[in-house]
DNA sequence: TCGTTGTACTTGACACTGTCAAGTTGTACG
DNA sequence: CGTACAACTTGACAGTGTCAAGTACAACGA
């Protein structure tokens, strides 16, 4: 068969991979079947497991994809209109919803591994030093390393629980009647940072601006 | 075939999810078959579907006990020896460490859907619930319901997005040398709650203790 | 005592899945 | 011209979720 225009040497694994991200997108990562993902490819069943070794080898794929683009979306943080911390968390929130096929793989250890894939591991490791970089513009440079990474964990314990219950959990099945989904995120959001600043303040770090 | 003593009439209902269970805990979700679950409780491979219709069923019901279960362990939370919050943390952390496998499929609304099915839904709330009367302990009563959802949804990201990086993602390999994962734990529990003790004060709500 | 009804399963079948193994095709290079 | 390799395809197999149909047995009304 001769490849259509669009689907030139090479592009099979990016239309592989879109198909997955599609999928799970759509259905969640439970139902994506590979077979599924090379018949929206256009390709054989067996195509996949060319480029990505097994099942978990795309969704490793996905993940390291996903971290990547989350340190990325970490470095684009633009903290002169808001303060750090409230950028930061809008910023996961929004890579959260906007990549929700990628988001839904990250942190899915049973299908994936950070523990079983180098790569993934890699790109997880960049996503939380830009975290680790960005404590420090909360606090300030002087912060001691261990207080650092404490406050960077709980800053992403925040945001990735926000972002957990807002995409899949049961939280936006609970906002009181009389006010909308995304007023409670920004209530909850506004919340978060202004704690976060307090703390920052009280610990004697430079709450920056 | 005669039952044996230990599986007396209406104990298979019972042996199915303990084993469905004990898969989820030791393989994750994804890996959890309805044959393999049936063959671990010693009945054929349609029997589980007597009981809990289809696979999403079973998740289903493993979902509403752990709700169920969380919302005691919130209630059973002792708050003599430490502020509130603090206690809700450890206490959300060692349920999901405790109870993994009710855990992982609790906030997986792709496999058995807070959405979907209905028991599930009644014990998330209850659930959610036992949380709001937390708040008020932290906050006092005179709070303002819609702030009081805020600091709800708050304090719900901040222990689901830890216990989650905790049990399943990359923050234990992200631990810097020379702590144990514990040490980290507690230093992120401790600050957590500190911080949310000072945005309660600074609200002008009594800091209980 | 007999037939009916209902529960608690079991057996059988089907389409579908992930994955191993073995082709096939085209392209690059010596 | 040969051969090596990448990029696939085709075929097969065991295992899966689930529908449909059966079986065993207790409870109950006539």
């Amino acid at each position: 068969m001769v490849p259509a225009p669009s689907e030139q040497h090479g592009d099979v694994r990016r239309l592989v991979l879109d198909a997955a991200i599609a999928i799970i997108e759509s259905e969640g990562a439970e139902s994506l079947s590979m077979r599924e993902v090379a018949r929206r490819a256009g390709v054989s069943h067996q195509a996949p497991y060319h480029y990505f070794g097994d099942r978990s080898g795309i969704f490793a794929v996905i993940s390291e994809e996903g971290f990547s683009s989350l340190a990325q979306a970490f470095r684009n943080v633009d903290e002169t209109e808001m303060p750090a911390a409230k950028a930061g968390f809008i910023a996961y929130l929004n890579f959260a919803r906007k990549h929700t096929g990628h988001f839904r793989v990250m942190f899915r250890n049973d299908i994936c591994g950070v523990t079983t894939h180098d790569l993934t591991a890699v790109a997880a490791d960049s996503a939380f030093d830009e975290l680790r970089l960005m404590v420090e513009r909360i606090t300030g440079p002087s912060i001691d390393p261990k207080d650092a990474f404490t406050f960077a964990a709980m800053l992403w314990s925040l945001s990735h629980g926000l972002a957990t219950l807002v995409i899949d959990g049961p939280l936006p099945n609970k906002i009181p009647p009389g006010t909308s989904l995304e007023d409670q995120i920004s209530a909850v959001i506004d919340l978060s940072s202004h704690m976060v600043a307090l703390e920052a303040a009280e610990k004697g770090l430079l709450p920056r601006q």
